[in-house]
This record gives C-alpha cells, sequence and structure tokens, in this order.
DNA sequence: GTCTATAGAACGATAGAC
DNA sequence: GTCTATCGTTCTATAGAC
C-alpha cells in the first residue's frame, strides 16, 4: 500500500515494477498489483490497456533506473580500473538480484518484444559503457592492449547478473562477492 | 508427446523437466505437463504427490545431468587453463540457458528450501570442482599464486550464468561468446 | 476516474469408477 | 495404474453504474 499524494497510475507502475522484480512477468498476477497498489480493478484497465501495457511501462522505469544508477558509478572519479571496480564493488540489494536482468529468464518477456527491448537496451548500454572505460585504459596503460574492449565488458555484466544467480541459489550475498573479487583479481592491473 | 516404451513416470519427470527449463516453475502448469507428455490428470497424482513433488524429481534429474556434463569436460586432458577453456566453449544451446540456474530466478523454487537445495548443491559443486583445477594451475605455475582459486571459479562460473543472462536479451548467442572469451583472455597465463 | 459485478478460462488438487 | 468428473480458486479482462 502506498500512501496517497502520488498518482492512482504511478502507484500502478511502481507496485508492478516491485512484484515482477520480485516474481516476474509470469509470477505477476493483475489481482496482486491491485492489492499492493491499493487501486481498483477500474483504475487500472482505465489507465493500462491490460498487463502487458502495465509491465511495459514498469519495465522502461526499472531499465531508466538501472542505467542512471550504473552510470553514476560508472561516470565517478578515479582511474578505468577503478571506476569499473566501483561499479562492481557498489552496494547492492544481492539477494533480489537485477530488476532488469531477471527478466531474461521470463518466457513471456522474451516472447514479446516490445518487453523484451528495455531490458535488450540497457544491458547493451551497460556493455558498451563498460567497453569504453575498458578502451581508455588500454590507452592510459592499466590494461593490456591486446585485450578486446567489449569482450572484457561483457565478462563484467556477465559476472554482475551471474554473481546474483549463484547469490540467490545459495541464499547468501557471498557468492556474488566472490565472483566479483575474482574478476577484479584477474583484472587488476599487473604493473603500475 | 513421448513414444511408449518409458514408463508414465518417467515421462512425466522428462516433460517437466523441459518445461521448468523453458517456462520456469511459476510459468509451468500440471496441464502443460500432462498435454506434453501425454499422461492423464490420475497418473501423475499416482506417482507423485504433486506439482512440488514432480518439479522436485525434474530438478534432481536436471542437476545431475549438470554435473556430469561439466565434469566430462572438467576432468578431460589438458592444463588447468585448458580444461577450463574447455569448459567455458564447450556446445551450448545458449538460447535454451542453464536448466538449474534458470530456477534461481524463480519465487516459488527459492522460497522452498527443498526445491533450492538441489539448485545450491549444483552451482556450489560446480565452483568447488573449477576452484580445485585453479589450485592445480597455481601450483604448476599456469595461475599466479595471489590469486583466490574459489573467487576466481566464482568469477567462472558468474559469467556463465551471466552470459545466458545476457544472450536471452539480446535475442542471440553472441553476447554469451563475448562474456567468456573476456573472461579467458583475463585469465590466460602471460608467461609460459 | 473509480467502483462493483460478472465472465470464461486455467490453476492445482481430489474423488471415485474401472 | 489410469480414466473422467468435479471442486474451489485464481487469472485476465469486460461491462456498466456512479
Amino acid at each position: 500500500m502506498y500512501s496517497s499524494g502520488v498518482s492512482t497510475s504511478e502507484r500502478l507502475i511502481e507496485s508492478t515494477r516491485e512484484l515482477l522484480w520480485e516474481r516476474g512477468y509470469v509470477g505477476t498476477s493483475p489481482k496482486a498489483i491491485l492489492e499492493r497498489s491499493g487501486a481498483g480493478q477500474g483504475s487500472m484497465y482505465h489507465h493500462f490497456r491490460g498487463k502487458p501495457d502495465l509491465a511495459l511501462a514498469a519495465i522502461r522505469r526499472s531499465a531508466e533506473e538501472t542505467r542512471a544508477t550504473a552510470d553514476a558509478v560508472l561516470a565517478g572519479p578515479g582511474t578505468p580500473y577503478q571506476r569499473i571496480e566501483a561499479y562492481l564493488l557498489r552496494e547492492r540489494d544481492v539477494l533480489r538480484g537485477c530488476p532488469v536482468g531477471r527478466l531474461t529468464m521470463d518466457p513471456d518477456v522474451i516472447a514479446d518484444d516490445a518487453l523484451r527491448a528495455p531490458v535488450d537496451e540497457t544491458l547493451d548500454w551497460l556493455r558498451t559503457r563498460i567497453a569504453g572505460i575498458v578502451e581508455e585504459g588500454k590507452e592510459q596503460g592499466g590494461f593490456a592492449p591486446a585485450l578486446d574492449s567489449s569482450e572484457v565488458a561483457a565478462a563484467v555484466v556477465a559476472t554482475v547478473q551471474g554473481g546474483y544467480v549463484l547469490a540467490r541459489a545459495s541464499g547468501s550475498p557471498a557468492a556474488f562477492d566472490a565472483g566479483v573479487r575474482g574478476l577484479l583479481a584477474l583484472l587488476a592491473p599487473r604493473e603500475r
């Protein structure tokens, strides 16, 4: 339930966002959204055409937020290595997982190009953003020139996404942290 | 539908395994299992207590299969680096994802200790198995002695699990391959 | 814009005949 | 062991009053 002062459509989007994060698309019912948002059946179908339409609005918001959160750290100060380190070590609610990445395991999201698009764009943006930083690092000498920037970036993003998998499997954030530290050790500049 | 010659309970387990892989636990209904297996309602509730019980049998089988497939490659010939390389590069149906890892995004699996246990055990086994190989590599000189074996192993497993996420988001196996190549480049012995 | 009422289908499970 | 019938609930959506 949300306190008043926020529009109904806003509460619907935010409740859907939370439920998609916790339970995925298949596991989220309109009924559950209505209960959490405190809105009635009529309101939901007034503001949105149906579950896919509301989910799209929620997914787009999660995508935006994910990009903004990542960029805030990636655009920070320090060497390229330090900026990637900051991204990998930033505070996360690890056991909740990634609100965007988790949707890739949802068959109905993957089957619908409109729903999949924001997910694809977000992870693609992240890989490109990090690849640019790796490229900087190659120029500045922190990273070996032989490295393929976009491949290293893919490994960084995959380690994060996979770290969530390991953590949720074990019920503890420790596995996420281990993967991240392992990658950072491999990524660390040899000579300074 | 399965050809005859296999027991009904066998067909039920195998159909459930496929559906859990494709649609997850929440997205898989008893009805869908019955249709795919060709069994009737009565048969399913005769052999299994219900959906969770049948799912547990299916998850255990996927867990076993995953361990066997991984070990077949990890126990192969070559240096520690080459064995990990072989594991990372082995043929996969990338867009299908990992039948075990994908279950970590299923709220009902994570909430049920019995269903989560085989998932946890499998990923834990895999990390331990790979950590042992990294340890060998440290002794033989292929990997830097300063590396933490279990952290590197976590990074390897996370890259695979996260690679599936990237691939499914983009609808192409290319992103998985990129992440794996990025990790292998970082992992490669510097001096031979 | 929001409410309640209603709809047809699917969900997960049980009962009881054969 | 397998079948059909049935159950109460939830799913997603529509209708129509207010």
